[in-house]
DNA sequence: TTTACATATTCCCATATAGGCATATATTAG
DNA sequence: CTAATATATGCCTATATGGGAATATGTAAA
């Protein structure tokens, strides 16, 4: 078996730094694919296929305006992540307490 | 250019939804990979493969007891997935909250 | 309608996968 | 030392990738 493809979910979709980029960009406000490539220095069409993946699993929407097409980032998409990574908040915290408790023995040594 | 390595980052890494698995199972307690094996339902060189690779971007930490290697997630390692999708958090409250407003506008028409 | 602009798609290729199977390595038991 | 157990690694294969170049599609301007 391969690897899963990019499209089959958030998770797949946002391991690529670029992507991860675009949705960085887009957060904030809707914009074209021109000022995407601006942006960031890529190919258009390379843009255009990033663009396409993150439509596919819904990270981000897009309209047309005019000869443009405009994204905006569908920040919903990034919640079930953001849920994911948020179940294993409470072990760093008890990671980062025994840390410091012994650091703390160490001072009284 | 090919996909990124599944060991270049931790974003890579958990795109795996065995991977995943994986990490969920060992948040809360060390185990051997027999255990992992047969939680999952997969065959142990696979699972030795992804413990390899959750290793390699320090996810999960690895000690030997007698034959056994036990396994823990190393919790830290998902911070940072963590602190990204938490840029968003305040988007999708935005969405929620214009979606509310219009319900309730169209309440009253 | 012809031209110009903005974006999307196709074709190309080197590369890294995930899993199954066989086998190597490490550690303990007899 | 030899056998048994636990895990890791190597080999194999089909598959999807990301970027670049060329080209197709869609829309507006002349």
């Amino acid at each position: 078996m391969a690897r899963a493809t990019t499209t089959s979910d958030a998770f797949n979709a946002v391991a690529e730094p670029r992507r991860r980029e675009i949705l960085n960009y887009l957060a904030l406000r809707e914009r074209a694919v021109g000022e995407i490539v601006a942006e960031l220095g890529l190919g258009q069409p390379s843009v255009s296929k990033h663009l396409r993946v993150l439509r596919d699993v819904g990270l981000v929407r897009a309209r047309r305006d005019g000869r443009q097409m405009l994204y905006r980032a569908n920040a919903e998409g990034i919640r079930p992540l953001h849920e994911w990574t948020r179940t294993f908040e409470k072990f760093w915290r008890h990671q980062l307490q025994r840390v410091k408790e012994r650091a703390e023995n160490d001072e009284n040594t």
